[in-house]
DNA sequence: GAGACCAGCAGGG
DNA sequence: CCCTGCTGGTCTC
């Protein structure tokens, strides 16, 4: 799956001009119920949360996280149309690039990126991906980053876990883990 | 700018 | 298992 990246800084989004709309909506994916916002003009994937209470929550939760944009709900089964391309490419050459957009600071966005070289299928240690950011000690660090991710599932924080076996998830463990069981047996 | 908070890790008990 | 020290980025005051 190819992913391409477009990125802005959090610090710039309080204080600037950044009020471009929102197209969000719901896609049931095979390991839960997920909601979705694209920006409105280039529909890149900035926003891809579990609805982990229900959808009106997980609207707010939307909106808390883009306070100076617009929400407008997808009349036009464009989400849809996005998820079927991303959950049916199983890696055929016709796979549409994902363009996504990552709002953070440099190091979350750093760490971000990172995670996307991460195999499906398999799993890494945050030890390791400080290792792969030339930072090894930051590796509390690199777990803060991780859980600050908004896009689920395409920057793939699921796959990584604690050395010594702790093991955690922003939106419940048993997504991570249901993620997990999905990717295997996509790779199989 | 100081101090607290963390999805970490290793080492010791 | 729990506690301690070390770690670096972010958040709050």
């Amino acid at each position: 799956m190819m992913i391409t990246f477009q990125t802005i800084s959090s610090d710039k989004y309080k204080t600037d001009h950044d009020k471009f709309k929102i197209c969000y909506g719901f896609y049931d994916a095979p390991f839960g119920r997920c909601i979705i916002g694209l920006t409105n003009e280039d529909k890149a994937i900035l926003h891809f949360a579990f609805v982990v209470k229900n959808d009106k929550t997980a609207v707010e939760n939307l909106q808390s996280l883009w306070p100076l944009s617009e929400l407008v709900e997808d009349s036009n089964h464009t989400i849809n149309n996005i998820m079927e391309d991303i959950f049916n490419s199983n890696n055929n050459k016709e796979a549409k690039p994902i363009s996504i957009l990552l709002k953070g600071t440099d190091f979350q966005i750093e760490v971000w990126k990172a995670l996307v070289s991460i195999p499906e299928g398999t799993t890494t240690t945050y030890e390791n991906v400080a290792q792969m950011i030339n930072k090894p000690k930051a590796t509390r660090a690199v777990a803060n980053a991780i859980g600050k991710n908004c896009i689920a599932y395409l920057i793939p924080c699921h796959r990584v876990m604690g050395k010594n076996g702790s093991n955690k998830y922003s939106w419940g463990v048993e997504y991570k883990q249901n993620i997990l069981a999905y990717e295997g047996t996509r790779v199989n």
